[in-house]
DNA sequence: TTAAAAACCTGCGAAAAGTCAGTTTTTTAA
DNA sequence: TTAAAAAACTGACTTTTCGCAGGTTTTTAA
């Protein structure tokens, strides 16, 4: 059931909606500063998703009594979630497309390219670490695929891996597989 | 770009994201009195979207000046559209899980069940026609498979079809197959 | 009414993706 | 330090999905 709002003072979660045989789709990543569990506004019902931490992560609960109160006492406040879920749901519904049209290589690429642009990387080895399993709960594809596509991109000279730490040596190249996808860039 | 939000008065709409090889993919349809055109509030930006119309529509436009107004004036306004997003988003994220984990039957059963609540139907037959391709586009498949999955479904005896228009025998049986998918309803 | 266009359907082969079983490597924790 | 567990990897095989080519039916508009 919704329990109001957590604002991510620290760290960072994967959010994700457990599916059949515990196979679960993981819909987003959240980062220090972003907020989570606020999918149900409004609607007092109850709603299937879970958050797990990827990084150390400390967050502030707001009950929704308290979320309430500050929406009529703040309305810039209503108004700011209002552009953010209409922005993530822009980002949502772009997925959507890409899953129907994408091939198991591009949505690899694209689930790469999106931990880029969120967390960054330094000396080009992506910031966040995440295990096979995660990276295919993410893409919408299976452990095994994501393993053999990492290993084509790597004898293509776009990735390196490093044990579970991966390289990215051109965003560039990268992106222009995928560029069709998204020529208005609203991923 | 953002030209502020339509009003549906009468009629309905297929939402679509135009993507590769002139392939779109259909993210919802909107009926009388729901709202479209309004997913980039608040950034300027240009984004990537187009409605048409499925049953012949009157629409309301209101421009971003307008709406910023009524904004202002009417705080509820800001609130409901927010709760809508949020719902929206649910939904749409269920849908990314759905389009990652569900076979092509799977999926054409969720596009049909999806047309019934939505549309309704007089007589067991669905009341809004689309074409196979549309279909298709909606639930994130080809146009051959949609035909062949229609075909499998009427050896089923789970549906019928006159020409273009769709008889469901069993909504329940129906459920059945894709229950595992969305045994919390948010769909 | 009728020709043209669009939509619908079918079979077949190809390609892509997924599954399974087993091995190797890395990580974890006693 | 080292045994156990977890994660990463590989190859062979199966299944699913796709795409083409050609046909039929239905719809549209002159």
């Amino acid at each position: 059931p919704v329990q109001g709002l957590y604002f991510i003072k620290q760290g960072s979660v994967k959010v994700a909606k457990t599916g059949l045989h515990g196979k679960e789709q993981i819909v987003r990543f959240s980062c220090k500063g972003e907020t989570i569990g606020h999918r149900g506004f409004g609607t007092a019902h109850i709603y299937q998703i879970s958050a797990v931490a990827v990084q150390d992560a400390t967050l502030c609960n707001f009950s929704s009594e308290t979320m309430h109160q500050m929406f009529t006492k703040v309305p810039q406040l209503t108004y700011d979630l209002m552009t953010f879920y209409a922005e993530e749901l822009n980002r949502s519904e772009t997925k959507v497309k890409k899953f129907a049209q994408m091939t198991v290589r591009e949505k690899v690429i694209d689930a790469l390219l999106y931990v880029n642009r969120k967390f960054g990387r330094t000396n080009d080895v992506l910031n966040l670490q995440l295990s096979r399993r995660e990276i295919s709960d993410f893409a919408g594809t299976t452990e095994e695929q994501v393993i053999r596509t990492l290993s084509t991109l790597k004898k293509d000279r776009l990735i390196e891996t490093i044990g579970k730490r991966i390289k990215i040596k051109s965003v560039e190249l990268l992106r222009k597989e995928i560029a069709d996808h998204n020529y208005f860039i609203d991923s």
